[in-house]
DNA sequence: AATTATTTTTAGTTTTGTCTAAATTTATTT
DNA sequence: AAATAAATTTAGACAAAACTAAAAATAATT
């Protein structure tokens, strides 16, 4: 396997996580996502092309290729990584431990990186719940909802959430709410979407529905 | 405290570990230290003076200032904190620790650094022996003496070794000399300089001047 | 279908850090 | 004190990664 620079990695795991939900990326949503310019993007995608890291004719968009999907994995582990060894280790908070990653994530050393791992106990998820890509690459699928979608009555598991501000994080532990909270949803109003939950035998309360549209959930 | 490149942190940490056995560090000293061109030097020396961080005329050398020299041990802190991380957490090897802290002391992020050596325990010293700058920058001045002249029968410890490569970690833990070890010189041949030493109460054996010149030691 | 708006690419700069080759300064010999 | 050698600096080139402004292609409206 190669090594790549850190600004092509950053380019990287910006289109893995983008043709998450978009099949194909476009130059302005790259150019958004990393805060910089879209004739930067077009350089920068050229150069990944010629790396066979991703498809891309002009004008059309990009998509990785099995490679760089496959380093893509690789920067997301090592990110995962240190994001739990930031918040269970150094006993960061939820949403401090992002940025320092963003740059361990690009210091390649395999040894480093296994052994880390290994250290941490082999920890299947990061602190914001998403799973930890192993050795070889693989990532676990979770099949998770947003909580707005959760029947009513149906107990489920909170997986993680998608804003990673510390304004969430407050209320979210405001309302003891964490990743691995078990909850259902006892009602939902119509006027403004609110929810009220009930986290196991405990009275239930409401959370509004910008809370819940960045809740995660698995169930069943 | 302003930031600092990579490169201008490598360049500043050379002239810092050069200006320790020479008063005045001079261009191709660095360029040896750093395996980069006089050339190269030249400009980032001017760069750095710029800056306020060395002092320096032309074709007469330099020296760090003291704000050159604040930085220098925020660096060294960085490395010998993850060194000691590399080998007492990941359980490295000696040898592999330095490469690895190469990379990871451009991470300048204070709370990382200082939850990382309050996790550490506040270790004193890395895996090499030499001390580890606190977070305000105060670094241990040991009074070390090279093993070549320590005076026969006089108990010391071993306090660091010069050369960091797996060849000589491997005789010396052959010999089970390792950073902390007790010992005294009995007799010193002039022939070859070679020592003979003994560990406790242990058989006195032979150590070669080449490996003698390596070890450092402090007595009293 | 023609016009307008948006997106993307190209062309040309800029900054940082490196290099080679030539010029200059300092140090060492003869 | 010249001459020679070594060290250092300067000048000019190059690659990576960013930018702005203009051109080209695509998409959306009228
Ligand atoms: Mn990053
Ligand atoms: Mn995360
Ligand atoms: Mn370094
Ligand atoms: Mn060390």
């Amino acid at each position: 396997m190669l090594n790549y620079s850190t600004s092509e990695e950053n380019y990287i795991k910006a289109v893995y996580h983008l043709q998450l939900t978009d099949d194909s990326v476009t130059t302005n949503e790259v150019a958004g996502y990393l805060k910089t310019k879209p004739a930067s993007v077009t350089d920068m995608m050229k150069k990944l092309k010629a790396k066979k890291l991703l498809n891309y004719e002009r004008y059309r968009g990009f998509r990785l290729t099995a490679e760089g999907t496959k380093v893509a994995l690789g920067i997301i582990r090592r990110h995962r990584l240190w994001e739990y060894f930031l918040a269970e280790k150094l006993r960061f908070n939820w949403d401090e431990v992002h940025e320092v990653a963003e740059e361990l994530e690009h210091i390649t050393n395999k040894k480093l990186v296994d052994k880390l791992d290994e250290f941490l106990g082999y920890p299947r998820t990061d602190p914001h719940g998403d799973p930890i890509p192993d050795a070889n690459g693989k990532i676990e699928v979770t099949r998770k909802i947003c909580l707005t979608e959760l029947p009513v009555n149906k107990t489920a598991t909170v997986n993680s959430v998608s804003d990673q501000s510390s304004k969430i994080l407050e209320l979210l532990e405001h309302k003891k709410i964490s990743i691995g909270t078990r909850l259902e949803i006892k009602k939902r109003f119509e006027f403004d979407k609110s929810l009220e939950i009930r986290i196991g035998r405990q009275p239930a309360f409401t959370i509004s529905s910008q809370l819940a549209e960045n809740i995660f959930v698995t169930h069943e």
